[in-house]
DNA sequence: TCTGGGGTCCTAGGACCC
DNA sequence: TCTGGGGTCCTAGGACCC
């Protein structure tokens, strides 16, 4: 019986901001880092004609769409909208395992229709997943496409082949028939350096795999893998729906407009990012004993260093410390395009041992020494734009002068809720609309303007 | 074209212990 | 004097996913 649904949200990031701004409805959007080093989060329908897709340099994108809408990522509107998609889902089974903040799968079995669906199988999930088709385009405004099977895997090629705005059933004995058409691309855990390795092997389609002796593909890529992907191919997948999953990690990293030369601006960074690390551990209560620093050369070569503590901590001067000296490891030499902090090892409480202890109050000492750090300089910004919060800007006490993303929202005194389309040469243009009113009308201010202050997002609807 | 950020899982070698 | 086998932990790197 097809009791495993798979919900992927349609352009997701892009589909919000369409929702948002009525101006776009129609338009080609493209949502992602944009500066020089940005990549494309999500690309509207409209933008994919183009060519764009998910993970292509932004550089490339505007080279393939320049006329497109280029617009940050409001992570705060999307998981507010995820967090409703979410709540739909769990009225259907408390089994929702969401895999990001648009997908998820439901196991319906374990659900109130668990019994239903045993007599009246199929025709009653694929009526539960329209059902719930239609109440996500009422609650959020929203498509979304559901794919139903027997497996996990199944369901989600099922709501690959349902996209955009659609809902496709495989049913039991269908499974051959629907993996033989399709490259080992499709089979989740096969991407560019397994598919290239089996496309050298004469293996490009699934039911190519498929044929062959699992001992063939365990040697060809390895004990778990191989066989991983052997199951698959056979349509075998006996992976549970897991709804609630401890993180095993915690971890942030910037990659900067212009690779960091100079030791001490760079350690500079690192200890922000130490910073932020440890206030996303200490705001999910944990703590950790494995701190890892993760160096991008300008060659793109990538390197972590990590040192494990004999008991965990989520003080960040120990932290930052380990970082520091885990950094001091590592020949800098021609600069660094990123650079990251993170802790793993987790657990849900914290132990203020003695070596700890003493870490910290060494380190209190070597801190009071030195010299208190000059400034903040700006001049190298992460690539990526961040959400909303334009940062303040003080080079050496000049006139502070505030930073304006696209996509932004903003509030003017006057002329009320509106988003941030273009900024630059002193100015900001910004088009006054929201997701309930007609396309809005656009104005030019400065960029200091004191009518104009950055807004919380506004809901999708009302 | 020139490559984000936040994760998960696997492999392999060496240390260490029994 | 030469030589075990297995298990676990740590570190580093890589593939993959959204």
């Amino acid at each position: 019986m097809p009791t495993i649904l798979h919900l992927d949200m349609d352009a997701f990031f892009a589909s919000v901001e369409q929702a948002s701004k009525p101006s776009l409805r129609g338009k080609p959007v493209i949502v992602g880092g944009l500066g020089a080093r940005g990549v494309v989060s999500t690309a509207s329908y409209e933008a994919r004609r183009f060519g764009v897709h998910s993970a292509m340099a932004m550089a490339h994108a505007r080279r393939l769409a320049p006329n497109a809408a280029y617009l940050i990522p409001r992570f705060e509107v999307y998981r507010r909208v995820s967090d409703e998609v979410m709540a739909l889902l769990r009225e259907l089974s408390p089994l929702v395992e969401p895999l990001s903040l648009d997908e998820a799968f439901v196991d319906l079995a374990a659900g109130p229709y668990g019994p239903a669906l045993e007599t009246e199988g199929a025709e009653l999930a694929r009526a539960l997943g329209e059902d719930l088709r239609a109440d996500i385009e009422r609650k959020v405004g929203l498509t979304g496409s559901v794919g139903l099977s027997t497996t996990k895997f199944l369901a989600k090629i099922a709501s690959e082949q349902a996209k955009p705005d659609g809902l496709v059933m495989i049913e039991a004995g269908r499974e051959r028939e629907v993996l033989d058409a399709l490259p080992v691309r499709a089979l989740p855990g096969v991407g560019p350096a397994t598919e290239e390795t089996l496309r050298r092997a004469g293996l490009p389609m699934i039911s190519d795999v498929a044929a062959l002796p699992q001992e063939e593909l365990v040697h060809l890529l390895g004990r778990a893998h191989g066989a991983g992907v052997h199951e698959l191919a056979l349509g075998h997948d006996e992976r549970p729906v897991v709804a609630e999953r401890d993180a095993k990690s915690v971890s942030v990293e910037d990659t900067f407009e212009v690779d960091l030369l100079d030791r001490d601006h760079i350690v500079g960074e690192l200890e922000r990012l130490a910073d932020r690390c440890v206030r996303r551990l200490r705001a999910a209560g944990r703590s950790g004993r494995t701190v890892v620093v993760k160096i991008r050369r300008f060659d793109f070569s990538t390197l972590t260093r990590s040192e494990t503590l004999p008991a965990p901590t989520d003080d960040p001067l120990v932290i930052a410390q380990m970082a520091r000296r885990l950094l001091d490891s590592v020949e800098l030499l021609g600069g660094i395009r990123l650079l990251g902090v993170g802790v793993t090892g987790l657990a849900d409480w914290t132990q203020e041992d003695l070596f700890a202890q003493a870490l910290r109050e060494g380190m209190q000492e070597e801190d009071d020494a030195a010299a208190p750090d000059a400034s903040e300089d700006s001049e190298h910004e992460p690539a990526y734009g961040g959400p909303g919060a334009p940062r303040a800007f003080n080079p050496g006490g000049e006139l502070s002068q505030r930073r304006w993303a696209p996509g932004q929202d903003v509030e003017h005194t006057e002329l009320g809720h509106g988003w941030v389309q273009g900024s630059g040469v002193g100015r900001v243009t910004v088009r006054f609309e929201t997701p309930g009113s007609g396309v809005g009308r656009v104005r030019t201010f400065p960029v200091d303007d004191a009518a104009l202050t950055p807004a919380a997002p506004l809901p999708l609807v009302q």
